[in-house]
DNA sequence: AAAATAATTTAGGCAAGGCTAAATTTTACA
DNA sequence: TGTAAAATTTAGCCTTGCCTAAATTATTTT
């Protein structure tokens, strides 16, 4: 049966937390899904003990998820960029603004609807941040940009994705052309502070390492 | 606040059921909403006892709904309606699939994203089924429709709207043509057993009354 | 290695929103 | 008008998913 609402959160956030490898933690869940530790340890202690277990949990080790919880995460992340991009495209939404409604539509449209706007938009691989979409059959596609913050200079590259920024600096980035698609040089590196000085569309900026190292990038 | 899901279904089915004017039973109300009379009763008591009431109740003389209640009801119908709109023209739902989508998406989706449908489909009077939908101010429009049995031989009218079909109805009337906007003649009535004869783009159809009274006109 | 701190889990509770069974009204009809 | 049937309400219970406070276990620091 589906998961509900919640599970499906639980499920979405620990896909992310545990794409470095490694088990994601009752805390760092817990803040990501906005609510106590006490309640995430209560909710993943009853899902390691279903029937067909969606995660596996081990006492002050953390959790992580089994194949079938990773398909019914990637089914979330499918639905939510989804219709990221389709919100974009056929509502004229922009990239800043799509978020949260799509965090509310990922949950309820049905496989008939995902396969509508999968269609309609001719099978996208990324959303309009860039982030890979799982595809129907709910693999996820190898990544293989790389951070900007691992450009030197003279380098140059096109970006294909803007990770883990909140609206705001989404709209700074807008401003300064750097979204998806854009042509990127550096044209200096700080090895002090990791500062690169880059060239996007005639225009020169000096960025930092919490920036750079959201953006990324296909080398050329 | 906005109502949970549950209430918003509550004041939806209630401003459906006391359209007629009465009061709406906990009998018909928990028909409507596929739970049990006693889930009802003990739901509407605890509803009417808010501070701003969204309804109204006495024991054993059903409910209605307090203006707030109506605005919030017509909310979600205003959702239902344009989403409804919304699938068919850009996903290409019929009009018999979309009812099922539409009954989840109305919940969650933003004041924002509703404004941005009804402006991208040009502020539509009527959904695909016909219905009225309310205004942007939470008015419903005035119907001025008459039913289809109330027509008689060698009368005419425009199909405006079709109420309280199931999608096996549906996807029957589509196949005779019998959709909004269809022209309709009267060619024969039955005092008998109130069968309408009608013809409709050159075919003719023998119509009861279980049909012709979900069928709504608009008089020539 | 002990003490302090941080992370995690346990225990007990609460609100929402359902359900069943039993009691009570209301309505219908003989 | 009295009684049977239908509708409604009451009472008590359950699950989901969150919370707080207290207890426990891990991790750092000294």
């Amino acid at each position: 049966m589906k998961p509900s609402t919640s599970i499906q959160d639980y499920l979405k956030r620990i896909y992310e937390l545990t794409e470095n490898g490694s088990p994601a933690s009752t805390n760092d869940l817990a803040r990501e899904l906005n609510i106590k530790p006490a309640s995430v340890t209560g909710m993943i202690q009853k899902l390691a003990n279903e029937k067909p277990a969606l995660l596996e949990y081990q006492k002050h080790q953390g959790v992580t998820l089994t194949s079938a919880g990773k398909k019914a995460a990637l089914e979330v992340i499918r639905h939510h960029r989804l219709l990221e991009t389709w919100l974009v495209q056929t509502l004229g939404y922009s990239w800043d603004e799509v978020h949260e409604e799509a965090e509310r539509l990922e949950h309820v449209i049905s496989e008939d609807f995902e396969r509508r706007i999968a269609a309609a938009l001719g099978h996208p691989l990324r959303d309009p941040h860039g982030e890979l979409i799982p595809t129907a059959d709910l693999k996820m596609p190898l990544d293989d940009s790389t951070p900007l913050s691992a450009l030197r200079k003279n380098q140059t590259g096109k970006i294909l994705c803007i990770k883990g920024a909140d609206a705001d600096l989404l709209r700074h980035l807008d401003e300064l052309g750097l979204t998806p698609n854009a042509m990127i040089e550096v044209t200096d590196y700080s090895p002090f502070d990791h500062n690169l000085t880059i060239k996007v569309e005639k225009k020169t900026h000096v960025l930092g390492l919490s920036v750079t190292s959201k953006i990324f990038i296909e080398q050329k």
